[in-house]
DNA sequence: ATGCCCCCGTCCCGGGGA
């Protein structure tokens, strides 16, 4: 089962690239993020007219999150509990093949200190609290998405540079380490305990060629998911296609 | 110190992204 989560930027401007990557790769279940797609404007047909399944929750020109997946898509979900307020398109949830996975659009936070940042920590209170709850369905959970945290600095090409930034913030740091400690494992960082992998380079000051990037990309694995893991990785390829979304597929693969 | 680039939309600029 090859599980991957990829922050598209437009699915729109990308649905070609992401239904090519997502045969090329032999992808089970895909989680997109940052659709900036409304629901009734998503391109469902590019997946649905070569047989896959697809499940999306969008808002205008922001956010937005998705799956498609070679297998049916059950109990869907919408949207992260505990603010009946928030009406960001960030969070969707569904069952595929035994399997509980979350897309996830974890909000940016800059800049820091601020109304934005105090969303964000707000936001990760909230997905604790959810990540806590999926456990005791003791199913083989899969938390993936753009965290828009920078775990270690190990992940990111200037860690002094990005002192400060609500991505490598200790708060945040913090928060997305507390989900880990509730049993949860970064499945890339379990595969691969060292070495520099980078998931986002900014289109800006040729990021990309120069190879700066960073961590932000992430597949949290549930204990049951986490035993059957094999492998995982970066692939940095679509990176470098022409007309590239900013991020890149991270991805892992489970044994049946 | 700032912007570089890219995407969106009652759209040719400004907001948001990271």
């Amino acid at each position: 089962m090859h599980i991957a989560s990829w922050n598209v930027n437009s699915i729109k401007v990308r649905s070609k690239l992401v239904l090519d990557w997502f045969n090329k790769s032999n992808c089970d279940i895909l989680l997109i993020q940052e659709t900036k797609s409304q629901d009734h404007n998503f391109p469902k047909d590019s997946f649905l007219t070569e047989g896959l399944n697809v499940v999306f929750h969008g808002q205008k020109s922001y956010n937005g999150v998705a799956i498609i997946s070679r297998h049916p898509i059950t109990n869907v979900s919408i949207g992260l509990p505990g603010d009946a307020l928030d009406d960001q398109a960030r969070y969707l949830e569904a069952t595929v093949e035994g399997i509980r996975v979350a897309t996830i659009y974890l909000p940016n936070g800059n800049p820091a200190p601020g109304p934005k940042f105090d969303y964000k920590i707000s936001w990760m209170k909230r997905l604790f609290k959810q990540s806590y709850d999926l456990l005791k369905t003791e199913m083989p959970i899969i938390l993936g998405g753009d965290f828009n945290v920078i775990p270690e600095d190990i992940d990111c090409y200037d860690p002094a540079g990005w002192e400060g930034d609500a991505l490598t913030n200790l708060q945040a740091r913090a928060a997305f380490r507390s989900v880990i400690n509730l049993g949860y494992s970064d499945a890339l960082r379990t595969v691969h305990q060292t070495g520099v992998f980078y998931t986002y380079w900014d289109y800006q000051a040729g990021a990309w060629q120069k190879d700066n990037g960073l961590r932000i990309d992430h597949l949290l694995l549930s204990p049951e998911a986490a035993d059957r893991l094999s492998d995982a990785g970066v692939d940095s390829e679509p990176r470098g296609n022409v007309q590239p979304s900013d991020h890149a597929p991270v991805w892992c693969t489970l044994s049946d």
